[in-house]
DNA sequence: GAATACCCAG
DNA sequence: CTGGGTATTC
């Protein structure tokens, strides 16, 4: 089963960016984020053409989150329990006895910025929900755009980077709140492999991407039982170079399940 | 000699449009409306590269007028004189010995509009200075986008549009003004031509150009020195039909000098 | 419906 | 730099 995760910042624009790739790389399930659009515009009927139904939650302008499956998606939850404020940032769904919870996670802008504390509690009622998903679901994956990079290996330019938005100990911390809860992060079983790229997003400002100037901060995260048959998961890179990108690829991982 | 005249409706947008339709059409003169640039940002050598040299005189968002020649561009005008208002909507030169004058007409917006005054007073100034340039010109096109469809076979539905902006008597009496100085509608040379497209004008809105509702509000008018030798007066209609097109075609005048 | 400006966000 | 929203024009 191969799950994949990817924000492609407006479903409006990168639609056909989507339906080409699924058609290469035809996943069970792929989460989307940042679609963009309220519920009443997603493009079902062409995903739909394409072999898959889909689950959303969306709103005019942010957020947006999707669920695109194969097979028919159950237990629908579209929000965060206690959490249900007009950010639209959770969709999950049991998908071939698999929980898949897809998550758009705050970005924060800054971290002296109001933004940052919401992205904080936010991460709190994720965590307090992942608690309760996990004891409903041994075979769980929780994936989507994290906006943390969880080490420093994660950046380009750690110097640059370390202790700022994105790479802060608090938002580590929130992460690592996520796996003590009883995950891993999918990307790192493949840590040792040879000419890897490392990275799932790269900003469209100063040519981020000509100069690889990128961060992993969509992520795949499994349990055990998940984790002890993952046999891949990588960025599939070469998306970011098409016309017209996202500023984040796909991320996928597969396991024998 | 030919000479034409396009409102292209952003040259940024259109600049392609522009290049591709020289390459096929290598008028001598091309007169072009609605650049929407400022001449900081006028794509000058893009055009040059095509073989053209350009004057032209714009403005931010709105009106911006052009004139790509392959011949140098001499005594050239950038406004109406006694009319220096910060609209940017006349360009002259004289090209191989004939004067051209190119004008982005004010639209006028509806009957009771302050538009629609100035818009008359804008072509009294014209009909004033035109006067002047005839006396100095013996070969003379006045040609552009004149926001006037002289007759009522001009419009796709008489009906609706006699009386109405772009169509009211004061309007045409403005465009039979410079007619009466001694100018000739080209078009009309060629009226009894069969199967020929009308208009020069779909709206955007409505299916305009899937349901052929348009308006000819784009001329060419000579004098009789002109006139005499004119073999062809046309619409390059396909032009509507291409992605992302201009709401307005070209149109076409071929003279005999 | 298709442009542009200006604003905000990442 | 690339999205989206708003307002304005034609």
């Amino acid at each position: 089963m191969q799950i994949a995760t990817w924000n492609v910042n407006s479903l409006n624009v990168r639609l056909e960016h989507v339906l080409a790739w699924l058609e290469k790389h035809p996943v069970d399930a792929l989460a989307l984020q940042e679609t963009k659009l309220t519920d009443d515009k997603f493009p079902r009927d062409a995903i739909r053409e394409a072999g898959y139904e889909t689950v959303f939650t969306g709103q005019k302008t942010y957020n947006g989150v999707a669920l695109l499956t194969k097979t028919p998606a159950e237990d629908i939850a579209y929000a965060l329990p206690g959490f249900e404020d007009d950010h639209k940032r959770v969709i999950a769904a049991t998908v071939n006895g698999v929980r898949v919870i897809g998550v758009y996670c705050p970005n924060g802008q800054a971290l002296d910025s109001p933004k940052f504390e919401y992205k904080l509690a936010w991460f709190e009622a994720l965590a307090s929900w992942l608690n309760t998903e996990l004891q409903n679901h041994d075979k769980l994956v929780l994936t989507g755009d994290f906006n943390i990079a969880p080490r420093p290996e994660d950046t380009y330019d750690p110097e640059r980077w370390e202790g700022r938005i994105l790479c802060s100990p608090p938002e580590r911390a929130a992460l690592q709140t996520l796996l003590d809860a009883g995950l891993a992060d999918c990307w790192r079983l493949f840590d040792e492999r040879e000419g890897r790229h490392r990275f799932t997003w790269w900003d469209y400002r100063n040519g981020g991407w000509a100069r690889n100037a990128g961060l992993r901060i969509d992520h795949v995260l499994a349990t055990p039982a998940l984790v002890d048959v993952c046999r891949e998961c990588k960025a599939h890179v070469g998306e970011r170079g098409r016309k017209r990108p996202s500023d984040h690829v796909p991320v996928v991982a597969e396991f024998d399940v």
